[in-house]
DNA sequence: CTGAAAGCGCTTACAG
DNA sequence: CTGAAAGCGCTTACAG
């Protein structure tokens, strides 16, 4: 069954395709008789217009791409979620791309989405990306792009994040004010802009509250898994077995931690407080439950479709695009890892 | 800057767009120096070939459809991954859209994409879901449709699931084997056929075994929650203490009943073994870790795509189309919660 | 080996 | 109020 054009349309009611059309789209310039017939015929034939056609005439797609670095991961669904939900409202689909933490990857899917001719890209970089040509170029393109949560300071774009900094150091805080005296840390790796403002957090609490900074309390993971929270709980308790106190880059880790420390018999806060980073689901039904820094990715999600859609409109109309940098609040969630 | 055309080529080397558009596609009727010049000048100029008007010619997308009840949930994020991973592969990329569980929404998806164009689509169907019309509509519109996990059975397309009646027996048969005499079951809504089947699984391996099958030790919930879990199994302790074994339907709800058991001074396996359904994450980090079905979403996802493709490959060559219904192997993981 | 021409299905400025 | 015509950027059957 071929699909119904607006030519048929047009010979079926012995008009022209131009007042079909119109019709269709309710120009003011259609007599009411014509746009009835029009419409209970299109109806009737189920026509549904080619928006390959569309899209070619009014040269925009009504369609966003998204890159991300991880499909399976709590935050980052959350995300899509909040993103695909606001498009939709919008009337806007979106094609997901996930570029597994890979720079080259990433790069071959800006170019993908750029070919592709959606209205807009938003992006969460990949660890691994330390250049930006692939960014600029979206620019360059006079396309809009806004990148969230993993961003590029030096890329010239709307942004939304989290002041990772600031939400360490609320963490770090609430391990201080609950009378913690030595604070480890388990940081993400040395690139992503977030652990390393993470751990400067951490490191200006301390300070700001003159405790002693200790490089050897600061352990790195990789890939942040939950064996990596395990193995450097054991790595801790080994070498100080004195830390009271422990902030962790991400709520997984945190959970192999936690598991860790319950096997060896290291109580849970009584020996040692935690505080994670996340609000995963998981981390509210472990026991002991973990206090953690919420990361709100359905907002966030949210909140770079609707600067992306903004930018979209104002291009289209003319007016002249203003980058926003937005700072979504973060909220301590206390728990029982905390609590004495 | 204006996307550059084929023209624009043409128009700089002084040869046709015609010539341009073979060279590019490396026909065999161009000679080399003119593919040389046209490749270098396309790269020079950075040239995007202009997918609308390449669809609107070609007459499809290399777009598919997803439409998924929840992206937020450990085994669809699963099969998301596995899908896109696969369609990059084959050059296709990926639409989502999210019906959350709407019959409604769902249907309007439908049309969204097929107003799109969009070269076929993928669907696991939204609870509430109880006609078929718009999926009728796809097959009609010889569109390719494949659905997986929660699928409707008269709807004639080809189907990629787990044999759930099977798995649950499965569930059932590992927790008799080691000495239950008395299993509870907390199954999901009366609703989708995934949860009919795996109550008819947990029922039929009762009556294999002859154990009595109790319909008040079956408890339905409605919302699959964590607090589902704990209300039920508080509900189940008051009421039937004797109670040996339980089998839950998911993952998410036996992380709830384990955590209420825990609190209750319950001892899980001891007084009661549990197994789950899924092998989320958190099962094997929760204490005692929880027993369950490996769901294989990663697996799942790319089955679906690679029947989806096939079909679109077919149709294409006007190769006929066979549906077929792949029923993936799913494995019983033994952990904590069933060992004595 | 090259190119003029038709056409994919729509939108819209313009004429009547 | 209606419609002929141009054009979006490409592909491809056909002529030379």
């Amino acid at each position: 069954m071929k699909p119904v054009t607006l030519r048929q349309i047009a010979e079926i009611l012995n008009i022209s395709i131009t007042t079909v059309s119109k019709a269709l789209k309710d120009y003011p310039d259609v007599s009411k008789k014509t746009k009835r017939l029009v419409k209970e015929t299109a109806k009737t034939l189920n026509y549904k217009p080619n928006s390959f056609a569309v899209n070619l005439r009014t040269r925009e797609s009504k369609t966003i791409g998204l890159i991300i670095p991880e499909v399976v991961h709590h935050f980052f669904s959350s995300v899509i979620k909040g993103i695909i939900s606001q498009a939709e409202k919008n009337g806007y689909m979106v094609i997901i791309l996930q570029s597994n933490e890979s720079f080259e990857l990433e790069k071959k899917q800006i170019d993908l989405l750029l070919r592709k001719q959606v209205d807009g890209i938003l992006i969460s970089l990949a660890n691994s990306t330390v250049r930006y040509e692939h960014l600029n170029e979206v620019l360059d393109q006079n396309k809009p792009i806004v990148m969230f949560d993993k961003i590029a300071k030096l890329v010239n774009c709307s942004k939304v994040i989290i002041n990772d900094r600031k939400a360490a150091y609320l963490a770090t805080q609430h391990l201080i004010d609950i009378g913690c005296k030595r604070i480890a840390h388990f940081r993400g790796p040395l690139l992503p802009q977030n652990s390393i403002d993470r751990f400067l957090g951490y490191k200006k609490a301390l300070e700001d509250n003159n405790l002693i900074y200790d490089s050897s309390l600061v352990y790195v993971c990789n890939d942040m898994s939950f064996d990596e929270g395990k193995n450097f709980a054991k790595q801790l308790i080994e070498e100080h077995s004195n830390v009271d106190g422990l902030f962790i880059n991400t709520d997984l880790v945190a959970v192999g931690a936690i598991s860790e420390f319950n096997k060896r018999g290291v109580i849970v806060p009584k020996d040692i407080a935690i505080v994670g980073f996340s609000n995963w689901f998981m981390s509210s039904v472990i026991s002991p439950s973990l206090t953690t820094i919420d990361q709100p990715g359905y907002k966030m999600g949210k909140k770079a479709f609707k600067l992306l859609y903004k930018e979209i409109k104002n291009k289209k109309e003319n007016i002249e695009v203003k980058y926003k940098k937005v700072e979504l609040p973060v909220q301590l969630i206390k728990r029982e890892s905390t609590a004495f």
